[in-house]
DNA sequence: CAGTGGTCTAGACCACAAC
DNA sequence: TTGTGGTCTAGACCACTGA
């Protein structure tokens, strides 16, 4: 039961930061001032401060001291299960978000990762066509969303699905309208993992937030999987809403 | 551009680890053997290791080793995004999931969290009922999620929803059927966080493993809030998912 | 019960950004 | 410019657990 003493310190500043000691923005007292008023070493003193980081409560600023971070506001975005079309192709989210590409989409050949490769039916390392986007916001060119997608190379070799511009309507169009794969079924499935330090780089992540993730496989009316779009985003600043509806063996006990 | 040697130590590993290396389950080198290889103090090998811990792909195990953790298999779970209805009252998954309560509900009066508060209309810190629940595998015992429900002081103060046995039906049931606060609807929100140290213990969560939580909220037909339930479960151990159905919007294109 | 990771120290120097 | 967090070391001892 003897916890271990940064554990120990880093449970009292948790504790004074939820009592309102140290309101957000508020910066808790330098490491070396914290080390000396509980008599402990200033490294033990950071690794303290470091389970708060992990956790998502404070971020470390150099030169001003270790911050309280905010409590997160997120963005509530809807999934209404339904796949929408306008003149641009398809989408998946009912209220059209303004994001927009920050760079061009990088598309290159690699191999498949362990997690994408048995949804798309092929072996851990085969070689695929990779598709990566980096989504942002058009006025603060902020990144927001990490969309990556992975095509069988047999479908997609030597296609417009491997060049860098698919033209109006994506690589959706071209599987069912040019390819004639479709039409086209979705699936999508949302969980969270931690972020890769390339991945939390890229969206600007400070430790102590985990992604959200939506996984969405394409199939074509065999069942056969032509597309898995592996989106990331910060769980911090994202979350997903939906209302609840009645079945009917819940019909109103009133 | 210079990584410090942890880094790059880390970033090392983290190659290995997926280039194959170290297959899952397996352990790395152990810290005094990295320390020596990459001519690092010992601490400095650990540093690298916890770099790899938080981002969940390995877990020390003393007198073993730095064990590599196989890739998660995540459970699937639905949300029809309705609500049904059986003989125990309303459940919110179709597939009836097998979990039962580990531990008699704790019942309890104490601060609305901050994230909870401005849901439930009161303000951070005043007085809410708390019930929290801790829901697992009936065979195995093993946690599986933490279900904590706040409710409004003024509405279930000397109440039944107040005890620990609410019943057959739950909590929902005192608020529409005896209590006349009926037909309740329903929110959800889907999101990310890590978890708090109490959290991670309770849930059994190695570091690196963040949260996937859903946010219900249960409103009687004026739109006052009479419930708020957080349900927090692995983000290693579950996912939710659905198929995507078409609009008319987009109808085939075939 | 021994060997692994876990904790802790004192001290040094680095590097970045706010001032 | 300089003060803050960030990194690193050498060494010591602890504590848990699986061989």
């Amino acid at each position: 039961m003897n916890a271990p003493a940064y554990r120990r310190v880093a449970a009292e500043l948790r504790a004074a930061i939820e009592r309102g000691d140290y309101p957000e923005g508020s910066v808790l007292p330098k490491l070396e001032e914290i080390a000396q008023s509980y008599s402990i070493a200033k490294q033990t003193a950071r690794e303290a401060v470091a389970e708060l980081e992990q956790e998502g409560l404070v971020e470390p600023v150099r030169r001003r001291g270790t911050v309280v971070r905010p409590a997160p506001v997120r963005q509530r975005l809807v999934r209404a299960r339904q796949v929408f079309r306008d003149e641009r192709g398809y989408y998946f989210d009912p209220a059209a978000q303004p994001w927009v590409a920050l760079e061009p989409p990088a598309v290159s050949w690699g191999p498949a990762p362990r997690d994408i490769a048995p949804l798309l039916g092929v072996h851990p390392g085969e070689e695929v066509l990779i598709r990566d986007r980096l989504m942002g916001d058009p006025n603060t060119r902020r990144p927001t969303q990490l969309a990556t997608s992975y095509l069988p190379a047999h479908l997609a070799r030597g296609t417009r699905l491997a060049e860098a511009d698919t033209g109006p309507g994506g690589i959706y169009d071209l599987l069912e309208l040019q390819m004639g794969h479709g039409p086209l079924e979705w699936f999508e499935a949302l969980g969270a993992r931690m972020p890769s330090p390339r991945e939390a780089e890229r969206l600007a992540l400070p430790r102590g937030v985990p992604l959200l993730r939506v996984v969405r496989t394409a199939t074509n009316p065999a069942g056969t999987v032509l597309e898995v779009n592996d989106t990331r985003m910060s769980g911090e600043a994202f979350e997903f809403g939906y209302p609840i509806t009645r079945h009917p063996s819940a019909a109103s006990q009133q």
